[in-house]
DNA sequence: TTCTAATCGAGACGGTACGTCCCGTCTTGCC
DNA sequence: GGCAAGACGGGACGTACCGTCTCGATTAGAA
């Protein structure tokens, strides 16, 4: 959360109005998209000065980034732990592919993606705050099967997790499929014995 | 191309100009990146009047659009024919991972499919001309590998797609991870297993 | 002055307050001018919340004229009665270029001037409170001159009150050019000459 | 004049959009004042977009002392030649007044003179332009009439001006009191006289 | 070779959004 | 209740691009 807060004395920033804002970018976000999302509108639909938009944030892009960050920080995935490799799979996919599918992420992502290797301050950030946890799921979730004898250690985990999210982002953002439950099934079967012939 | 002849009168979109164009394009890409580039410093930088671009390009999104085409059509890998379905699979990783990785795409798509969800055409546009093709090449070695009976005639062709080109994209556009010899040796591995399981 | 004085309740507007805003003013004068002069600069500089000047004056517009009219008003030239028309005039050409000269007026009774065409109340409390009176001391001076038979009866007072302070403030205004005691030795020559012409 | 005008190649500032400016902004001063004049509301008013105000002028400020300048610069009265002083006298103060008494001189000049103390550039400009050729003008008037034996060589031609020049701008900017002829009739006297009296 | 029509560079045009600054009001918590 | 601090809605500032347009000045195919 990069919005400031006063400590003693002064004005503060007040929440409803915050939380217009987020609203109303939110709206505007489903309605134009990124690229086309406008500050200007965002201070009307929320009906509020320009100023009230910058005095949380610097810019535009930082206004988005945050926003996203805060959409997917506090649903970080709790570690399945149903007891068998493949039924955590499964139920990670599936709260993966919750959270992936959610209209402002596959709205918003694309277009982070885009910035991340012109704004390398974007990237750390999204790397600390969004990827970097999500990956820790999967690598426990790894780790856990191979304490259990489930895995062998010599898995290579790095690609494992590569093979668990990579799909999914797939679909959603580049084909635009949908991921079913039948499809996550399957897919889980298919990382299964991917992750396995890694070993 | 969508580039325009005149077809009588004495005067044709000259060639000269459309390479400067291009050239000045994907050098400003490199530097900014597509969210900041301007068709003005386009023009400035080829040394060109803005109606230069206006007349071979309807907009700077189907400019962009078209360059990426370019970049990318003439190079669709050949199908390949070793024989065996693992190194068939190994060597077109290897063409995909070429092109993807190529600094133009890698700084281009991810903003074009962040376009793509508002954007209809453009999204017609790559389905037919990049990912379609691209597609195919994976159908076309599936089914000769289903023919030659190296794999069941149950495939899940689609999951197997996917799985091919997933994870080359999530390296190089998300994480911005290398794909060096040896990962592709261990992805296609691991395509191979995960193939097989989904039949 | 405007300010307003609590009865009762606890509470009154603090004089050390007011003098510090007050001060504040008078050196963002000097430093910007009326125009560019800002409330939040004063605020900022006298070390005060912005809320203090506005429950002193309604507006920026008021509290400069507020600021003008005190400078000015207890200073309102005594009517000359050296008993001869020609030093009488030169004593009040003197008291009238003394106050025209001091810096603040010369800074901002111009744009106070500039503003009375679309702000007839600030018209009005100029003209009551600073014109007025000062013109009462010259008509007052020329009576005095006529009851004493020094100046005919016929004299044309408003032209006289007029052509008294005008070459005075349009040196000081417009030209900038300085007023010495001897321009204002010529002026009350050329003055008396012209009021006599009058007649 | 600011404006800029191409000089080979390329476009070039049009004289239509030009004129809608200046029209929209002696509209816009009537209606609102030089304070309160904003240049979006001229560029509203115009039909033309913000960038063809600054494309001529770099900002409001300059945009208004040019076209005062224009509006005074080629009306500069012609050098009476009635051959007697006084006559002279008389209407050259009727072209003064005419000039002065201009709705958008009336309007802008006192905040020009405003402005003059905190923008030497603007003071330059203004002496150059508009004082200065006005002045010469009296100058003119009074050398002749020295050589035609009307007035005495040892007249005081700088204070003689300023008389000549300060009652009207007065009456005009300060008082807002009409000048009929009837006063131009009257003051005309008082300034020969008052003339006569510096010799 | 001459005609002629579209292209060329330059950049002005009407717009829209940017991010900043200030106005006059309101809110918070301290005195 | 005044006070310092400063957030609030509003609106103008001056800038940067968008995609279109208007200039003369090339430039090359058709006559």
């Amino acid at each position: 959360m990069t919005v400031r807060r006063a400590t003693s004395g002064g004005a503060v920033l007040r929440p409803r109005v915050t939380e217009a804002i987020v609203s109303a970018t939110f709206a505007e976000l489903a309605a134009c998209g990124y690229a086309r999302l406008s500050m200007e509108a965002v201070a009307r639909r929320a009906g509020v000065g320009k100023a009230a938009l910058y005095r949380r944030w610097s810019s535009k892009q930082e206004m988005l980034a945050d926003l996203v960050r805060q959409a997917v920080a506090d649903t970080l995935p709790p570690a399945p732990s149903t007891g068998a490799f493949r039924s955590d799979l499964r139920e990670l996919l599936g709260e993966l592919r919750d959270q992936v599918a959610a209209p402002v992420v596959a709205d918003v992502v694309p277009t982070l993606l885009a910035e991340l290797r012109h704004t390398p301050a974007l990237a750390e950030v999204m790397q600390a705050d969004v990827a970097g946890p999500r990956r820790e799921v999967g690598v426990e979730m790894l780790r856990a099967a191979v304490e259990r004898g489930d895995l062998p250690p010599s898995v290579d985990v790095d690609l494992a997790v590569d093979l668990l999210i990579a799909p999914l982002l797939f679909r959603v953002l580049v084909t635009g499929a949908a991921c079913d439950d039948a499809y996550l099934d399957t897919l889980a079967a298919a990382v299964e014995a991917a992750v396995r012939a890694t070993a």
